[in-house]
DNA sequence: GGAATAGTGTCTTTCAGACAATATGTT
DNA sequence: AACATATTGTCTGAAAGACACTATTCC
C-alpha cells in the first residue's frame, strides 16, 4: 500500500490581553498563499510524532517546554488540494509570560489571533481550532490544564480571569475561590501584589506543577 | 519529506458472557507471527481514515454499522519492527446480538478475548487496548456510549450489568434505576421478559438511538 | 410456602449555585 | 473621606451515596 505524507499541526493557545489567542502563520507557498494557517510541517522519517510537534513549536515560538496533547488526526483525502496528506493535530498551551512572541504585530507573518476573531484559515485548520477549543474547555472542568496558561506566581483574580476567558462566561468570585481552596492545589507565596489603587492581592503558586486528572481523584470541578 | 505507511487498527469491544471482550486476530505474517493483534490494515490512497476503519471492521466481523470513534494516533518509529508505520487507532462498540462472531472459539484465528485475560499482543496493541478501556470508562459517565453495547430491547438488570462489566465494579440497583429514569433516556416497551424463575422484568428501549453528550445538556452521570 | 428475581422509597451528606457585606489598600 | 480592589460566609436546592423492604412469578 503506498505510503502517505504525514504532517503535524499545532493549535498553540495562550491568554493574552484578556482573550484566548491562537498562534497563526501566514502561508508563503501554494496552496492557500497569503492565508493564515496553524504552524506545522512534515514528520521526519525517524521522528516521533510528538517530537515533530515540539520541533515545529520551537521553530514558530522559540519555546519548547509547554503542555502538549494530541488532539485528533485529520485524514480526509481532499483536505490538502495538492494531494492527500494526513495530519496529526496537537494542542499546546503556553503561558503568556514565557512566550517571546509579542501581541498584535499586525503586519507580522507570525502572530497571535483572538480565537473569536479569526481570519479565514487554510486547509481544515478552522476545524482544528474549533475542536481544540472544545477539548480545552472540557478539560478545564476536570483537570488542572488551565494552570498551564498561568505564570508561576499569580493572583486569584488573574486565575479566575483565565478561566472566564476560556469558558467564555463570567464566574462567581466567591464560588471560584472556595472550590479552588477546597482542591488544595494552590498555596499563597506570602507576597502581595498591587494591581492598581485597591487593596493588594495575595500571590499564589501551584503546589503540583504537573497535570492532574481531578476525576481520577474522584473530584469534579464544574466552575 | 518521505511519506510514511499509515494503518488503522480497531479496538472492537463487546459485552459477551458477562465480560467485556475485545476482538483479536492471530497474526499469520512476520513480524510477531502467531501472536494476537487488533484487526487493522493499511489505509488506501483515496480512502478516508474512518472508512478504512469501517472496512477493516466489516472484513473482520461482517458488521459495518457500529459506534466508531477515533482513539489516538500511534507513531513511535520503533512500534513496527519492519520499519516505521503510523497507526490511527479507533474504538468500536458492538452490540453482542448483532455480531456474527460467536464466543469462545478457542482454536479460531479470529476470536473475542476477555479484556482482563488478554494474551501477549503484537506491536503496541496492548497500549491501544488499555487506552480504549480508559476512554470507554470515562465516556460511560457522561455520554450514552454504553447504549451502543445493548440490544434494542433489554431489561434494567441487563443494562446495569453492562455498566458494571465495563466499570469493573458493582452498582446499586436503586440508584442506577433512579438516575436512568431521571435522565428520561429509556422507556418501557410494555413487554415483560421471564429471565428465570423469578418475577418477570419489564423490557425497555432507548428513546434516543443517537449518541448523546450528557454534559452538553448539563447532565453528569456518575454511575 | 420457599426461592428467585424485580421493583421501589428514605435519609444523610455533599456540593453547586445564588447572593452581599466587610477588609485593606490608594488617592 | 471617597474609591478601588480583595476577601470572606450563608442559604438553598439538587443529587450522589448508603441502605431494606415489598412485589411477582416459578417451583
Amino acid at each position: 500500500m503506498p505510503p502517505l505524507p504525514v504532517t503535524v499541526d499545532s493549535v498553540i493557545l495562550t491568554v493574552l490581553e484578556g482573550t484566548l489567542q491562537v498562534l497563526l502563520v501566514r502561508r508563503m507557498d501554494s496552496p492557500f498563499v497569503g492565508l493564515w494557517a496553524l504552524p506545522g510541517g512534515f514528520v521526519r522519517p525517524e521522528e516521533p510524532l510528538e517530537n515533530a510537534a515540539i520541533r515545529e513549536l520551537r521553530e514558530s515560538t522559540g519555546v519548547d517546554e509547554v503542555y502538549l496533547e494530541q488532539l485528533y488526526t485529520f485524514g480526509q483525502p481532499q483536505r490538502d488540494t495538492r494531494g492527500r496528506v494526513v495530519s496529526v493535530a496537537y494542542v499546546a498551551l503556553l503561558a503568556a509570560d514565557r512566550c517571546p512572541i509579542k501581541p498584535q504585530r499586525l503586519e507580522a507573518e507570525v502572530r497571535w489571533w483572538p480565537v473569536y476573531e479569526l481570519p479565514e484559515l487554510a486547509f481544515d485548520h478552522g476545524a482544528m481550532v474549533e475542536m481544540s477549543l472544545q477539548r480545552v474547555r472540557t478539560k478545564l472542568e476536570y483537570t488542572t490544564i488551565g494552570f498551564q496558561l498561568m505564570p508561576e506566581a499569580f493572583t486569584m483574580a488573574q486565575l479566575q480571569s483565565v478561566y472566564e476567558v476560556i469558558l467564555d462566561r463570567s464566574l462567581d468570585k466567591r464560588n471560584f475561590q472556595r472550590k479552588l481552596s477546597l482542591l488544595g492545589l494552590v498555596e499563597p507565596t506570602g507576597d502581595v501584589r498591587k494591581e492598581g489603587r485597591g487593596r493588594p492581592a495575595q500571590v499564589f503558586r501551584f503546589r503540583d506543577v504537573d497535570f492532574v486528572h481531578l476525576r481520577e481523584r474522584g473530584i469534579h470541578v464544574p466552575f
